[in-house]
DNA sequence: TGCCCCAGGTCACCA
DNA sequence: ACCTGGGGCA
């Protein structure tokens, strides 16, 4: 994992178009209008694959080249490092060195930089810890206990994303505790206020904070707002559709939305996005952003880029397809002039294990005849536990793969422990970091004498770290002489590495000394679990990425710019922990192509998530588990929104793939131990039956029973508010049952002690069930045939006796 | 008091 | 698989 930090490769040099000419040459005409757009605000609905980016850096260089604008005026915010990285490397290619003066980041380290810089102002101290959502729930967890909060009834889990959300929508404490109507709400708002409180405690902000706060420091002190506006005159925003209400509101606040009392006028905003691929709702993103920016920001101008340059049509006809059925959205098509290209590969497994095995296999079959090699193959997946079933069957027949997502590095144990040692050291007030290493490796500081160490802090209004050299003075009743022993023993070892720190040692060399002294490596080494082998690799891998930092950084040189002033000297301890905090996940994704792949090299074929895969492009790609169910996910079923979100992760799926794609589902799927039947993902429906090559159907006998296209009225579409998919396909010409039989009928209505006959299982008796229209399903005892749970939507072949 | 081990309940979507 | 609680033991 030396790649933690690695920016995506370089595209093969191409001569930098410098002159205003050639900036635009190979542009269309949309993009060509994007780019060269001047005075108001500026949407651009960029479709899949319509050279968003290209059109944003060539924005970037028009400016500075055309326009004469200064780098130092420019902001242009993205939602990965990645993104952001790949951006500045590419504004670099144009522009040349000049683009190291702008600032191209993400939210969340823009934030970052400006907090640290007006910090005092907040009144927080500039070396603040950030907090990440596993440091939040530790945080939450502890203040629910010492509200008395029945964990039972509102986990940690639960209270921690309901603070999220406020956060989110700019909703502070007090206007929480005001708005609480029941009593949820009011514990809720009673645990946010005194988290709060304690993450000041602690000089730390989390997450959703950096957003939050930033936006209060604009609101709250005009004249900083207003300092940040003079200088960023061009503020560009990447994924618009991405951003949640209190990002919104941060962009409006940088821009500026007219021209202030002293005569600072509004920044020229740039702001680029598809309503088509907003799936991070469950995050607090909202569409609302992009589908109301032209009535934000009144005199907006919106350009609409629909010619693709990734995709063959027949994956854009199948993507445009699909994503129409979402209702309320702005129209809009991609095409491409470069052919309709191969049919979409369609596969009815028996089960997950057959599906797994048609993936596996064809990718054999393709990379056998010389059309792909691995690294050109993508497998996605709804939810990442689909990914073992693929894992086990490649490693089966030995096709060399990679899951993307699952337990990322910088979550697993051993890592989030080595660096709480480290936060402590920066920021020793980061009392969360602290209690999470104050008895690992145990040295006998128990539950007991933390809880009084922390009762004596609460009490006496102080930090817990005060708290602890209270106990070493011996200031803390109640506690024995062993604890007060062992945490001096504590405070000591602490105070030796903070002195190590401030004498200027690397931060490897501190990361080292942290592992020695502490014994943490030592206990690992000598454990017999085999597990705990691995971990002492991952801590060997973050001394190497800390090592690697420093390297970078004293490369870079010192820092000159005046806008930095308050940012962490590069190289330097609070540096490393503020480059790992912001590590978004996105950020480890490998692109296809970034790697030191060896033109013989045939690399691996990348398993993920759909989520994951936003923003990556395939020549081939596997999406798999077309059920209702599962895709769309069971809990989108007759939710109107949660659907349409489920829609556009169908869209973003489709419109990944380059030349081939492939659909598949599995008629039976284990999920919670239990096989579970589910009917064909609706999504089916959508995609015109005639782009589709059938490589393998539902067999007959399953759709042996009942009358399947009879049986509509009850209809999920009716019911459940969407248009007439079944009309709407006809109106058009479009087939929309390849399959005999996979429409759905009346749902069963079943109680438990209900008698049925199953075609395939025979008789059985019902012994649970639970969900409810869409949703409902049952536990059957079959007897012989063993106990089977149904979904009893679609098309059940099944009668209740 | 603190540590360790085992049992049992729980929670399984996506960054 | 991950956290929590109880009981036995140093």
């Amino acid at each position: 994992m030396s790649t933690l930090f690695d920016l995506p490769a370089e595209p093969p040099a191409r001569p930098a178009p410098g002159r205003h000419a050639d900036l635009l040459a190979d542009l269309n005409p949309a993009q060509r209008e994007a780019v060269t757009h001047a005075g108001g605000p500026l949407l651009v609905v960029a479709g899949a694959g319509s050279g968003k980016t290209r059109v944003l850096t060539r924005r970037i260089a028009y400016l500075l080249a055309q326009r004469g604008v200064h780098p130092g005026e420019i902001m242009a915010i993205t939602f990965t490092n990645k993104a952001a990285a790949e951006m500045r490397e590419r504004v670099g290619e144009l522009v040349g060195r000049r683009a190291n003066a702008m600032w191209v980041s993400t939210f969340h380290s823009m934030c970052v930089r400006l907090l640290r810089r007006e910090a005092k102002t907040l009144d927080m101290s500039s070396n603040f810890s950030i907090y990440d959502s596993d440091d939040t729930r530790r945080l939450v967890t502890l203040v629910a206990r010492d509200l008395d909060i029945d964990a039972k009834r509102y986990p940690a889990r639960a209270l921690a994303v309901h603070i999220s959300n406020h956060k989110n929508e700019l909703t502070g404490p007090e206007d929480a505790t005001a708005k609480a109507s029941n009593d949820l709400e009011r514990r809720v708002a009673e645990v946010y206020t005194e988290y709060q409180r304690r993450l000041r405690l602690a000089n730390a902000f989390d997450f959703d904070d950096l957003i939050m706060r930033t936006v209060e420091l604009f609101q709250a002190f005009p004249d900083v707002a207003e300092h940040y506006r003079r200088r960023f005159r061009h503020v560009l925003v990447d994924e618009y559709q991405d951003t949640n209400h209190a990002q919104y509101t941060l962009v409006r606040e940088l821009a500026g939305t007219e021209r202030t009392e002293s005569g600072v006028e509004p920044a020229e905003l740039c702001v680029v996005g598809d309503a088509d691929q907003s799936i991070y709702a469950f995050r607090g993103a909202t569409i609302r952003n992009i589908e109301e920016f032209e009535r934000d920001f009144p005199d907006a101008r919106t350009i609409l880029l629909e010619q693709n340059y990734r995709s063959t049509q027949t994956i854009l006809s199948a993507a445009n397809a699909v994503i129409a059925r979402n209702p309320n959205r702005r129209d809009k098509r991609l095409w491409t002039d470069s052919g309709d290209g191969e049919k979409i590969g369609v596969y009815v497994a028996d089960n997950e294990h057959d599906e797994a095995a048609f993936v596996a296999g064809e990718i054999d079959a393709l990379v056998d005849q010389g059309e792909v090699k691995y690294s050109d193959v993508a497998v996605f997946y709804r939810t990442n536990n689909q990914s073992r079933v693929f894992e086990e069957i490649f490693i089966r027949l030995g096709l060399p793969y990679r899951v993307v997502g699952g337990v990322r590095f910088y979550e697993r144990r051993e890592v989030r422990d080595a660096l709480a040692y480290l936060r402590v050291l920066a920021n020793p007030e980061d009392t969360v970091s602290l209690r999470r290493v104050l008895n690992v490796p145990k040295r006998g500081i128990g539950d007991r004498a933390e809880a009084v160490v922390a009762t004596h802090a609460e009490r006496e209004r102080i930090s817990f770290a005060a708290a602890l050299r209270d106990a070493v003075a011996g200031k803390v009743a109640l506690l024995n002489p062993r604890s007060q022993k062992a945490i001096a023993g504590f405070v000591e070892l602490l105070d030796g590495l903070i002195e190590l720190v401030d004498g200027g040692a690397e931060v490897a060399d501190v990361l080292e000394a942290v592992l020695e002294r502490t014994g943490y490596r030592t206990e690992l080494e000598e454990s017999d679990d085999p597990q705990d082998a691995s971990r002492v690799d991952n801590l060997t891998e973050l001394v190497t990425v800390a090592r690697e930092f420093a390297e970078q950084a004293a490369e870079l040189g010192p820092l000159t710019e005046d806008v930095d002033a308050g940012a962490p000297e590069p190289g330097s301890l609070p540096a490393f922990l503020e480059r790992v905090s912001l590590v978004a996940d996105a950020d480890s994704i490998p692109s296809p192509d970034s790697e030191e792949e060896e033109e013989e090299d045939a690399g691996v074929v990348t398993l993920m998530t759909v989520h994951t895969a936003k923003g990556l492009e395939y020549p081939v790609v596997f999406c798999t588990g077309w059920e209702d169910g599962v895709f769309p996910h069971l809990r989108a079923l007759g939710e109107p929104a949660e659907l349409a979100e489920e829609r556009r992760l169908a869209y973003v799926a489709i419109t990944r793939a380059r030349q081939r794609l492939y659909l598949s589902r599995a008629i039976t799927r284990s999920a919670w131990g239990q096989p579970m039947t589910n009917p064909a993902s609706r999504f089916f429906d959508e995609v015109p039956a005639d782009l589709l090559d059938w490589r393998r159907e539902e067999p007959a006998a399953e759709s042996s029973f009942g009358s399947p296209r009879a049986a509509t009225t009850w209809g999920r579409r009716s019911r459940f508010g969407e248009d007439s998919a079944q009309a709407g396909l006809a109106a058009r010409g479009m087939r929309t049952t390849p399959v005999k039989g996979w429409q759905n009928t009346v749902a069963l209505k079943l109680d438990v002690g209900d008698r049925v006959n199953h075609d395939k299982y025979g008789l059985g008796t019902v012994v649970e069930a639970s969900g409810e229209g869409p949703r409902a399903t049952a536990t059957i005892d079959f007897g012989s045939a063993g106990k089977v749970k149904l979904m009893l939507i679609g098309s059940v072949p099944m009668v209740k006796l």
